[in-house]
DNA sequence: CACCTGTTTTGACGTCGGTCGAAGCAGAGG
DNA sequence: CCTCTGCTTCGACCGACGTCAAAACAGGTG
């Protein structure tokens, strides 16, 4: 699941150009909520900095004081949130990050562009513009 | 709480770069489980996209099927996690985005330098990397 | 096959979090 | 001062989530 965020998201739109649909918002968030964990952060950032790129759950697991099975549910829901892989080689597992993805959330997280809504002056001494 | 980021994160070293201590984790999975919510997500990219930078709440509130407590919930969130701020002028509350702290998730985000461990080839060949 | 290690799944428990209605607070305007 | 509107806080409800022990599963090795 989220194999593709950019099919969803709409590729790279940042999220101060226009506003998020609900369906965007939904996605995007699925993944942030992923990332929404110290756990789930670190191993990520284990995952990605790793030499090799690739990062063995015996090596994740000796870093907490987390039970083997708390650890590999924090690393199922980031293989579902689409932010790592898991290859089964011999005994071991191995996870590495797909780049792709953080490249996008990178790229969604982006502050205002120079011709962005937001980037206009606000206009002070107007009454607060209300659509109705 | 979390008025600046780079000063618990060391700012800006990418995830990939090199593993997070504990304590940036937990700093940083604040902001993005701030950002793990569809309703805050969306928030946060209306108040960023909108014209003059800012938003009145009643301007948000149209948007959701929700209860404007909720509404009030969510960006009390977003604002206790450093990622929007509120103020007051007359009637309404205008809350705008910290275009500082976007830039330096993104900056978190962005995936492996050239450089760094998981760009370098891995070993296939050698047998897996234990610490122990 | 039996057994051992590494990893995942299952089931349960306690806490956290999103939601609402009701009540409270802040300014504007009679 | 009273009241009306915009927004926030409070209290409660219920589902979601992090955690663990126990059990199941996968591969290697005798």
């Amino acid at each position: 699941m989220l194999a593709d965020l950019a099919a969803v998201v709409g590729c790279c739109e940042p999220l101060a150009r226009e506003p998020l649909s609900a369906q965007q918002s939904t996605e995007l968030a699925r993944v942030f909520k992923a990332m929404g964990d110290p756990v789930r952060l670190r191993l990520l950032s284990l995952i990605a900095s790793h030499a090799g790129g690739e990062a063995c759950v015996c090596d994740l697991t000796d870093v907490f004081d987390l039970s083997g099975p708390t650890i590999s549910h924090h690393l199922k829901v980031l293989r579902e949130a689409g932010l790592i892989t898991g290859e089964r080689r011999g005994t071991w597992v191995y996870y590495r990050v797909r780049p792709e993805l953080l490249d996008q959330l990178s790229a969604v997280l982006v502050p205002a562009a120079p011709d962005s809504p937001a980037a206009m002056p606000a206009d002070r001494d107007a009454l607060p513009v209300v659509d109705a």
